[in-house]
DNA sequence: AGATAACCGAGACGGTACGTCTCGTCTTGAT
DNA sequence: ATCAAGACGAGACGTACCGTCTCGGTTATCT
């Protein structure tokens, strides 16, 4: 999350209470105001902390935010249900659930379109948020293989690319239904999504 | 765009010019400074326009970067290419090649995150930006309906279901690549994702 | 007190009643909280102004502050008593009556000591309230001398000097007694000083 | 200086050599920096001490500034020159190479200017600067009056006023041409103030 | 020799003010 | 009625110090 010179034992330590604090307020903030008015002034009044607590952890808005939203993620587990189609339409289903709330919906979009501009904080981003939900790809295709539901690779790199396809056309989906169309990605669109992810349009 | 009383005829008209430039200037700014930098006084100075001016047109930042990124979607066109995968394959190309550009990347995003707590916003994006590409998806969908490469749709509403549907995963899997995993959709990828999409992945 | 580019004609004028309501919103603050805790946020406030409008006007708290004492010295004036002691009896006391003000008090040695490592500062000082002090003194002079209660200066340079030495007594002394001893210096002291002054220890 | 319940005898002492560091430091601050922009805790880091230690000791910046500037008074005295006039020659000058260096010129006024508010702070002020130098007039006044330079005073109460007065008039001098006027009160001018008080304007 | 107690450095803590920036509005004279 | 210019009230920014606190550790004196 922050790091500190490894070696500094001397001067009172943080607070440990402080982090979990302020990010439970950042979270509350961004359902009442949203991004663009949470502040971190009112941030950290609400966590009952001072400013220079807040900045000396984290140093600006954007990284509070990607720590914040990256907790909300840590629920996502991949279900085994015995069929890739029912594996799919479970993490989907968890992963939208997850972008429907106000928090996730309000500041995921807005830290990655910082991220275009800032290459630290997109690496914070695929650390803390991406690769979390790449794990399940992955982990449910060499399910599926295992089943023989799906093809094996024919070497590394191949698999490599898939993965990464398969995953932005999962979670881009979820994504622009959910803000952009902002209609809700409820199991009856998972299972129309899954059918035409697995056996296409034809 | 904006609207003004319609029965005002007297007094000084408003500059045509000053419309085109400010939006120019919007544009130059996201490049140089992306979203969250990017000022409407700084825009009002590029354009060479008093902010009252800016104002006078626009009720924000959001509703004027809108407008300032919708002009680029203006040149999408469905190119005939005689088959389905190839007609996808220019379209998406199209699109990603427009999502490219660095003011394209900075002010999308921010704005489709403004708009998920304003209605209005959304509902400006959809008008000015999403159903310009719906569009295509329509056109695409029916034209190779004709040549037989798709089934007809039972119903309306069904037609219209799945029309979101792909373009969900459309739009969707190209913003992800492009601004998530912050790869090129390029040329090769687009023909990965087509097979995918019009075959599956079994 | 404050300049901007003789030739800006256009835009909006500076409030002419804000730098009155400024001015005295800081004698006030002066009173009420001396120099150091007085906060230009604080006297903003007072003065019902935006922090922006004050910092448009001056460039910090010190210049503020020696604006706001000068005014005070606005209304020194010599009187004419008929006698040099009496004419300096006359004028000390003003001047003592002046110092004895909690705003003279807290913040002209305040910025005293400030502009000991600001030239600008001190001359700002030198310009509003020295000089209309030191006028006193050259007018007191040369009607005594008109008198014949004191010789005339052999030269120009002489005169200057001992202006200067008089001045440095009159005002020191009263400075002195005033925040140093913190003693009131009232008739008799003025009294007793204008004797020393005048006629020597001896 | 600074007091501890006198009871005291357990525990490990305070470092001795830790209060000249921090005098030393906050002096070379008041050089380096001025009042304004001395921080305690830059004079901590100076002296190699940790911020509490310094808080232990000291009340707050004024309290400190004020120990830190008295010691500088501590080599006066007042010479034998065989007459009045040399004995305030001397001792105005050893007053003035004092005052003229910038640690004193930085912090007397600016803790004179606190004291107008703070009684505590005007009596310590008192006690280790004023009085210091109130004795140097003292000494001189009762040798002048042994020489038959000077009258007796008729009562004690008498004596005191005079004693004030003088030292009122002889210090406000050499601090307004020091600090105010700015000019050096060099051995020149020290003549000049040295005649016009024994012998008057007149 | 231990226990006790005040000291020490380091540095995090809750606060407050700073001076700057941008917002969206208002007020000029001119077009 | 619109325009460019620029002042205005409002309020967030990120930084700097304040004076306090909490650590682990260090001297001293007093059993």
């Amino acid at each position: 999350m922050q790091s500190r010179s490894p070696a500094s034992r001397t001067g009172r330590p943080r607070s440990a209470a402080a982090d979990a604090a302020i990010l439970a307020a950042t979270r509350a903030a961004l359902v009442e105001l949203g991004w663009s008015k949470l502040t971190l002034g009112d941030v950290a009044t609400r966590a009952g902390v001072a400013k220079t607590t807040l900045y000396r952890r984290w140093a600006g808005k954007n990284e509070l935010v990607v720590d914040a939203v990256a907790e909300l993620f840590d629920e996502l587990e991949l279900p085994d249900s015995g069929s890739l189609a029912a594996d799919i339409e479970g993490v989907v289903l968890q992963f939208a659930t997850i972008l429907a709330r106000p928090e996730a919906k309000s500041g995921l979009m807005a830290v990655v379109s910082e991220a275009t501009r800032d290459d630290a904080l997109r690496e914070r981003i695929r650390a803390s948020v991406v690769e979390r939900q790449k794990r399940l790809v992955l982990a449910g295709r060499s399910r599926a293989q295992a089943r023989g539901e799906l093809p094996p690779e024919p070497d590394a790199e191949a698999a490599a690319r898939t993965a990464d396809l398969i995953f932005d056309m999962v979670a881009g989906a979820v994504v622009h239904r959910t803000l952009v169309s902002a209609e809700p990605a409820d199991e009856e669109w998972v299972r129309s999504f899954t059918r035409v992810l697995l056996q296409g349009l034809t």
